[in-house]
RNA sequence: GGGCGGUUAGCUCAGCGGUAGAGCGUCUCGUUUACACCGAGAGGGCCGGAGGUUCAAAUCCUUCACCGCCCACCA
């Protein structure tokens, strides 16, 4: 048995037993009735107490009472700590086997021998022994659970038991081994920790330290301000001896080192005293603490410690903050006079698919190696990062990280293509030479992504960080540019857009190596971005500047949203994947029809059309038909059309827009609020009813004439 | 007993005053020359309940319910 800090105790509920006994008052035939959930430390009860203002037992203070078994005499006193709400409203008092009971003992003088042995065996070295009964005994030197047994069914017999009741308490435990802790008065070295504490506090309310999410500041200061002396010493064999030495005469020398404590005992005794260092070592946790500086080389200053002392970001689980957080803040303070790190990032536990904590007894326990052996290490360092929202808990399962892989795939196959085409990473490279709208929206959407990755990464949203990659990865370079890029590829504009993917590229691979480091550390040296290993020593990506930007973005989002109503209308009309399918543009204007010119190779390819032209002249009959915004789309499907599908199809589209006028309508009629919202909120509104109204036009115009 | 977090689409979650979102899953279609670990499309939500503040509430306040956790409590 070592002590144990209270950290180390672990409250586990337990069905148990309350024994209510009764201990017979000296110089009569009454008897006081106490209750306990552990009877066998009625042998070092050395007082009953009730409550001084507790009528039912005032006459009974002052009184003695002949504790049962050992027959000693001990009295019944008056104290505070009795609850006249509990049991019978007296208490049996044990100071050496309950904390609040060694309060109640110090304050009455009460004399405290222990009856447990460290290794929670009955001793009776300490009782002072009169007329005990020899069953006393029989006790010596049994586990304290059998001495349970026997004093129980004693007591019965003697009719000393009043009752048994059933309940359920919560009982110490080690929090390491999961035996039953045995309160016991040992001899042990304690810190002042609230002395510790003081500027620690001060360090994270003046903001010198700060935790992320902030609310376990809250968490930090309820326990450091209430904070208790701390147990230092163990009787265990490993860890840092305590630095005391006693002298032949129990004096006690606490030093350094065994040189300087021998120099101070020699001062002390005026002669060579031979000296014995403490057997006890120091909590592992007090020997974390020196953990940040510790490692550095401390005590010596070396230029490590005065380099990286303090520290920048710590990152752990809120399970570690009293053991270890706040006690590196602590001793950073107190050895170093500053604060061991700025920031503390508190993130979730991993926990197990359904949310349970992870534990060997129940055996849901995810061994990474596996999940890394079946999907790669970096599915599963994406995944951990991608899950990461700030301040709760990952639920991993091999589910998500299976579909975490296919990204990573992804990223490597999309790289394979631009290796293909010939996209090679040129240092000349100059974003300002983009003159494609494509090359442009992919730069500009590039730059955003760098932008938002960076920011998220500084907050700590590693969810974030991991979603605006995972975005502009798969959704805008891999849907849209790549495909939008195949034509050119093929054509004059070849150099620009190869120059252009390798660029994005080397932009994802710089990105995404924190969490994907192996594929893209790959990836970077195949390619012929840096030689192998030069990666992690690359520049992180600075957002650009590109010319045009704004005109590119309208351009593409036009060219996206024509591929996707074309689309719709093609899987809603159940139109067959293999047919091509000629489009037109009904009332557009010059600047799109322009861009229909420009776009015909990509749409052809990606709408499986097989033109877009301007529509002159009455709308076929058997025309599918959407708006984009001014002009009509109009795709006639002859014998594929079903008429009434189209009208149930644009009657849906019409009664969404309708539902959003009406809304917005609403809202404008509303006098408070075009008079209190701000402009601008306003006036987008009237915006969108313009435009929304405009659309319910032209889908009325669209069923008007398939009518 | 004291405190902290959560409750939004089937699942996991983001959004935290001004048009409810993502990923996965589901359904339909698809052998288009990077990728079926893929592509296209669709469906799916009284944003836990009740009050309140506000021109406007998933978002702010109050309160309740349920879930999770921390601290204290061996009569």
């Amino acid at each position: 048995g070592s002590a144990l800090s209270d950290l180390e105790v672990e409250m586990r509920e337990m069905k148990g037993s309350l024994w209510h006994l009764r201990y017979p008052i000296e110089g009569s035939d009454r008897f006081i009735t106490v209750a306990t959930s552990r009877p066998e430390t009625m042998l070092g009860d050395t007082a009953v107490a009730v409550h001084p203002e507790d009528e039912r037992h005032r006459d009974l203070v002052g009184k003695f009472v002949i504790l049962p078994i050992t027959r000693r005499r001990i009295p019944i006193i008056a104290d505070e700590h009795s609850d006249p709400e509990k049991g019978s409203g007296a208490v049996k008092i044990t100071p050496a086997h309950d904390f609040n009971d060694f309060a109640v003992g110090q304050r009455h003088n009460l004399p405290m021998p222990s009856i447990l042995d460290k290794q929670a065996r009955v001793t009776l070295a300490e009782l002072d022994l009169g007329p005990a009964d020899p069953f006393l005994r029989t006790l010596e030197g049994q586990d304290r659970f059998a001495a349970r047994k026997a004093i129980v069914a004693w007591l019965e017999e003697q009719g000393l038991l009043d009752h048994v009741e059933a309940t359920i308490h919560q009982v110490p435990h080690a929090d390491r081994s999961g035996v039953v802790i045995e309160p016991l008065l040992t001899v042990q070295w304690f810190c002042k920790a609230e002395e510790l504490a003081k500027p620690a506090i001060a360090a994270v309310e003046e903001g010198r330290t700060q935790f992320v999410p902030r609310q376990w500041e809250n968490t930090y200061f309820a326990w450091m301000r209430n904070i208790e002396p701390w147990c230092i010493s163990r009787q265990l064999w490993w860890g840092h001896r305590i630095p005391a030495w006693y002298g032949p005469d129990g004096a006690v020398f606490v030093a350094e080192d065994a040189e300087a404590a021998q120099a101070q005992a020699d001062a002390h005794y005026g002669r060579a005293a031979a000296l014995t260092q403490d057997e006890d070592v120091l909590d592992t946790w007090f020997s974390s603490a020196l953990w940040p500086f510790s490692t550095l080389g401390w005590p010596d200053e070396t230029p490590e410690l005065a380099r990286y002392y303090p520290g920048d970001v710590l990152v752990t689980g809120f399970d570690i903050i009293f053991f270890w957080v706040a006690r590196m803040i602590m001793m950073g303070l107190y050895v170093m006079g500053d604060v061991p790190f700025r920031t503390v990032l508190i993130n979730g536990l991993v926990r197990d698919e359904r949310g349970q904590k992870m534990s060997k007894t129940k055996g849901n326990v995810i061994d990474p190696l596996s999940l890394i052996e079946a999907y790669g290490a970096d599915a599963l360092r994406f995944t951990v990062a991608a899950q990461s929202g700030a301040g709760r808990n990952i639920k991993l399962g091999a589910g998500l990280v299976e579909s975490n892989r296919s990204f990573v795939t992804k990223l490597w196959n999309a790289a394979r293509f631009c290796e293909m085409n010939g996209a090679v990473p040129a240092l000349s490279f100059n974003v300002e030479g983009a003159r494609l709208p494509l090359s442009r929206w992919i730069l500009d959407a590039a730059s955003r992504t760098i932008i938002e990755a960076t920011a998220a990464l500084e907050a700590f949203r590693l969810n974030d960080y991991a979603q605006a990659c995972y975005r502009f990865v798969w959704g805008d370079f891999c849907d849209w540019f790549l495909e939008l890029a195949k034509p050119g590829l093929a054509g004059e504009d070849a150099a620009e857009l190869r120059a252009v993917a390798a660029h994005a590229l080397g932009v994802i691979l710089r990105l995404l190596h924190p969490v994907i480091p192996f594929v893209t550390e790959a990836l970077w040296d195949q390619l012929g971005y840096g030689p192998e290993g030069s990666l992690i020593r690359a520049t992180w990506p600075e957002p650009e500047t590109v010319e045009g930007a704004d005109a590119a973005r309208g351009e593409l989002s036009w060219v996206i949203r024509l591929i996707s109503e074309i689309r719709a209308i093609r899987n809603e009309m159940n139109v067959p994947a293999a047919s091509q399918i000629p489009v037109f543009l009904h009332d557009a204007s010059a600047a799109t029809l322009d861009r229909a010119a420009r776009w015909q190779d990509a749409v052809k390819r990606l709408a499986r059309v097989s033109g877009i032209a301007p529509l002159h002249g009455p709308i076929l009959k058997d025309a599918a038909q959407a708006v984009l915004d001014e002009a009509t789309l109009v795709l006639p499907l002859a014998e594929l059309i079903d008429l009434a599908a189209e009208r149930a199809r644009l009657t849906a589209t019409r009664a969404k827009a309708a539902a959003e006028a009406e809304k917005i309508a609403r809202k404008l009629e509303n006098r408070d609020f075009v008079a209190r919202a701000p402009e601008e909120i306003v006036a987008e509104n009237r915006e969108r009813l313009d435009s929304t109204q405009a659309e319910i036009a032209r889908l009325d115009a669209a069923l008007a004439r398939i009518a």
